[in-house]
DNA sequence: CATGAATGAGCTTTCATTCAT
DNA sequence: GATGAATGAAAGCTCATTCAT
């Protein structure tokens, strides 16, 4: 049988992509683990551990699948780096969800080890964007544009569209390759 | 000196955007209007009530500004459009905070008024979508695209930038004229 | 009918001196009081707060009293403040038993409000122990002996008489008189 | 290497001295001990029962040292049983910290081991200061004084001064010889 | 001997809401 | 119109203790 400590993740998962981390009670979470509510304090420090925990796993997966991306185009290497983070879309919608809703939660303050977490992701997803907007520029396969701002705009319109898709549910969404042209309309030459 | 229903809404409005609806407890609420606590549900049915006639009153006025767009190219409208929200935003930065940090709030359920405030919105604003591609393809203004996923792709972009901006504060944005060509870009013939 | 807050101090006070303030649950209080769970945390910030009110009405009840010892020799002074002390023992039984016990509390650390009130109590008693001692030594009525040693005896042994009486309950106490003599035997020329 | 049971001991000793029985955790004992959670359970019934061996041990070895005390004036016996005490003290700083703070403490109730442990120890304590008050009034060291009264006085004006020693740390305290004459001073003749 | 995962009763506290005035 | 005292359900969390290994 699962150790009960993975059965707490993955309750917590579906329900904090349910429900949002603030509307979940750890009384749930230890039902639908199908532990008793100690349980869940004696593995996790508090019930902020089990999300920093949920979004640590995704984010350290997300970052090393940035690893292989290299030696292409600029332009080809975004795209690559899109899809990239829509492989772990499909992956781990549930987890996803999870942080896509609590990205911009409560107490997630400088200090806070799940705030830095995301802050360390996105530091250096934005290292690769401006690395691969300049390579592009260079190499022709991008436009000539603002290194910042398009990196900006990549960033903000990939959380849109993901944050339609899982959390708003929004109906008629293009497929993932047509979203991926649509954010990234702006660099072609 | 204003009423203090006004009161209890300005009071709302402010701290609803800094903390999101959830953490905001209804004796804070009270606390910076000047109010009694009894005096919220005088004038508002319960704390839910107050969200709702925020988001009401905004989402009035953003549905009455699209009124005045029309007789231009389909790319022009759109862009007018997106033009109209982005005023709406400088002139409700806090009360369009409160919209995207709670659009998929708790209880936001089919039935509950401020959904259906929220959807009615949101279907007349894709409804003015449509009729605009469908127009700019017609003119020649806007390319060859399917018009359901493009129009998702517009709302779902412009969602992700002011939530970049207003909600996540990621800095480096572009400045609105340069967001709103990031987002129309797909559509360029 | 008494306010409820009243009824609260009540409650709380029996129950602190009988079982300690660590070993009361807010919900004994609650119900000893008569009133809901929620009312105590309406009336007092916390648990906490219902111990510093007890403690700080006894303490400056003790402190005034005091204000009246005066012109006389400086061991009949001294004998006055134990005098003081031992009347408001007598009319606060439960609340000192409360103090006595709760002395050296947990929590109990600089800053703590309870703490500084106890403090500045302590402060005020012993300038007034050096005075009289003081005084009493050049009038004769006090042999001649180290001040603040035995200041600090006067206080400790005094402490450790209502302590057993109080708290220990000790079989066999000597009568409040006779305990005053005992204490200042060592000040007798 | 030790073995566990006393690094149990050992740990527990200092933990209660410095926070008091019940604001010190079990666990906390296993941590500061290096041992499991369950090793305490294994070679303890219960919490109370380590608390029971530090103080059985304590007033044993103390009730042991009285058995030196003889043949000298009644006065003199008083003071070496005194001296005894403060030697023990000395020795056992912590452990007689433990039984200062928790002499009065929860569940201190007739039947419980631990009270009939401390209640021994202090019938033992008053049989021998009975005895030597009654030999020094006979033997002309100590002036004539109600036994009962007097003994009561000397064990609580001792645990006043040990306990603003060593629990509340009151500033300014007179060396120990000088403690015990203020104490003995009723006595004199 | 010793472990440590697991428990569940109990704790203090928060908070939206009610209601007599 | 407005108040604020009062409520009670529910929350997150602690902790002594048990037990299979």
């Amino acid at each position: 049988m699962k150790p009960k400590r993975e059965k707490i993740i993955d309750a917590a998962i579906d329900l904090f992509a349910e429900q949002g981390f603030s509307l979940t009670s750890t009384a749930e979470i230890a039902t639908r683990a199908g532990v008793a509510q100690g349980t869940l304090f004696y593995h996790f420090k508090n019930k902020e551990g089990i999300l920093h925990e949920v979004l640590h796993r995704l984010l350290e997966k997300s970052a090393r699948a940035y690893d292989g991306i290299d030696s292409l185009s600029g332009y080809a290497a975004i795209e690559s780096l899109l899809r990239s983070d829509l492989t772990i879309v499909q992956q781990h919608r549930q987890e996803v969800s999870v942080l896509l809703r609590d990205i911009n939660r409560e107490a997630d303050t400088p200090g806070n080890p799940t705030y830095e977490c995301i802050a360390a992701f996105k530091t250096r997803k934005f290292e690769l964007l401006y690395r691969f907007l300049r390579q592009g520029m260079a190499d022709g396969s991008i436009r000539d544009l603002p290194v910042e701002e398009t990196a900006w705009f990549l960033d903000a319109a990939f959380y849109g569209v993901m944050h339609s898709k899982l959390i708003q549910k929004m109906p008629g969404p293009p497929d993932d390759t047509q979203a991926i042209q649509f954010c990234l309309a702006p660099l072609k030459p």
